[in-house]
DNA sequence: CATGAATGGACTAATCTCGAACCATTGAAG
DNA sequence: CTTCAATGGTTCGAGATTAGTCCATTCATG
């Protein structure tokens, strides 16, 4: 089998040129919901500090974004990068070729790695001591997804269930957190928003929050397991 | 709070210029004992693919590693890039060190990320139905992380530990934890191996490994938490 | 309606990074 | 002892990326 592990460690030391990661940065903020529609980018010189790049490698990436109708940007004091796109209602063929794209090994990948991360978050916050500010936070965000409107459900559901790791106060496990939801948005932005999917993944919801406040790591990692084997599930009604 | 998921997903694009990155990243699999003592690392040209970079630039990187001596370089057929480092005795002021060179929130941070990933990948495997080859690659890291000798200890435990999460058959995850371990190999490598400890880490070894061939998530888990609880409350004494 | 602060827009010189081609060294095989 | 394949060593021009500086636009405030 050779060296296994050199497979882990002497990866890509960088995903592409700076232009593209940028790209690809920004789009996933705008298509999970980060920066709603509406709302608008922070100002270029703060972001290209925030994402450690030049404010011309930058700008290069906002103008393609503009380009595909992602941002509206306008000068002059008040002005800045407006989101302008809204997840476009899900069709079947938008996920058949969503999981084309991607291909089924790096769909198991990335469902694999989900499932880690949302795991290993739940049940790492379920044995934390919280404050009462956290315990407000995350029934907070639960309450937002349970009682959203179908336009704002992929979204509030990503804050939801990004709050888990954020909670942690381990900035790692919220950025790689982050990074396996990412990997799996373009599918589940696919998948129609319907009554008793989310009723189903509402109840779900509340176990997973209810073990994680009861600091019952157990209960936390079932409730996050039965909760995305039922959007696997999902996927695979879909694909089928 | 403003924009808390902001901080995750508007993070750096890069960690550093390209030199840089590779230097860490060479030096984590030399100091992971990946690439063992003695050992040669791949030819610069097919290295230089597998990282993603150009070869003027890994050139650097060797040459860098090169003179701060955990590389010695020779020339034509069958000569490469052969690795000289060996783990030095650890002592308790590389320990008081390394953690005063991380920050004392980042060493939460990175105990907490690494127990996330480590709990996350032990269950999902503990959960996959694996081949007669799996569950015998797992038992042979499992032997030869416990007849190890003391210098190799820690580059057996590495392997063990890292193969868990490559059995998961997720690259995505496989990276992931590799890197937690980074985080943290500086701190382990200066914890002295001592008898009792091994006896301790080797019990807990082999409940980590029952539990996952049983299909056992929850007691994976378990042992898991206990094991990177064990090394933690390790760490704590020799700081303390 | 004039001002000034906050923002995007544009330019430049320096540096980093790359791909590609070619050179130099080594040592096993014939 | 000649050959030659596998390796590291070197160079060069093109393109990417950066930090810094200054310009242009907008609009709330006075």
């Amino acid at each position: 089998m050779g060296e296994p592990q050199l497979v882990a460690l002497l990866r890509p030391v960088r995903a592409g040129n700076a232009f593209e990661e940028t790209v690809e940065r920004l789009l996933q903020a705008i298509k999970l919901g980060v920066v709603a529609p509406g709302a608008k980018l922070p100002p270029e010189r703060e972001l290209a500090v925030q994402l450690g790049i030049s404010r011309v490698t930058l700008r290069e990436a906002i103008r393609a974004l503009q380009d595909a109708g992602y941002l509206d940007v306008r000068r002059g004091r008040y002005g800045g990068a407006f989101v302008v796109y809204e997840p476009p209602r899900p069709r079947q063929e938008d996920l058949r070729r969503a999981v084309n794209e991607m291909g089924p090994s790096d769909l198991a990948d990335a469902l694999t790695f989900r499932m880690a991360m949302e795991c290993g978050a739940a049940q790492v916050l379920a044995a934390m001591e919280l404050t009462g500010e956290q315990r407000g936070i995350l029934t907070r965000r639960l309450a937002d997804v349970n009682d959203a409107a179908p336009a704002d459900y992929r979204r509030l559901d990503t804050a939801f269930h990004l709050s888990i790791a954020e909670l942690t106060g381990s900035p790692l496990l919220a950025s790689a957190s982050a990074d396996a939801r990412l990997r799996v948005t373009d599918l589940l932005n696919a998948i129609p928003v319907l009554g008793p999917n989310i009723d189903h993944a509402a109840a779900q919801h509340v176990a997973m929050v209810e073990a994680i406040l009861r600091g019952d790591p157990e209960g936390a990692r079932k409730a996050v397991v039965e909760h995305l084997e039922g959007t696997a599930a999902l996927l695979r009604a879909f694909l089928a």
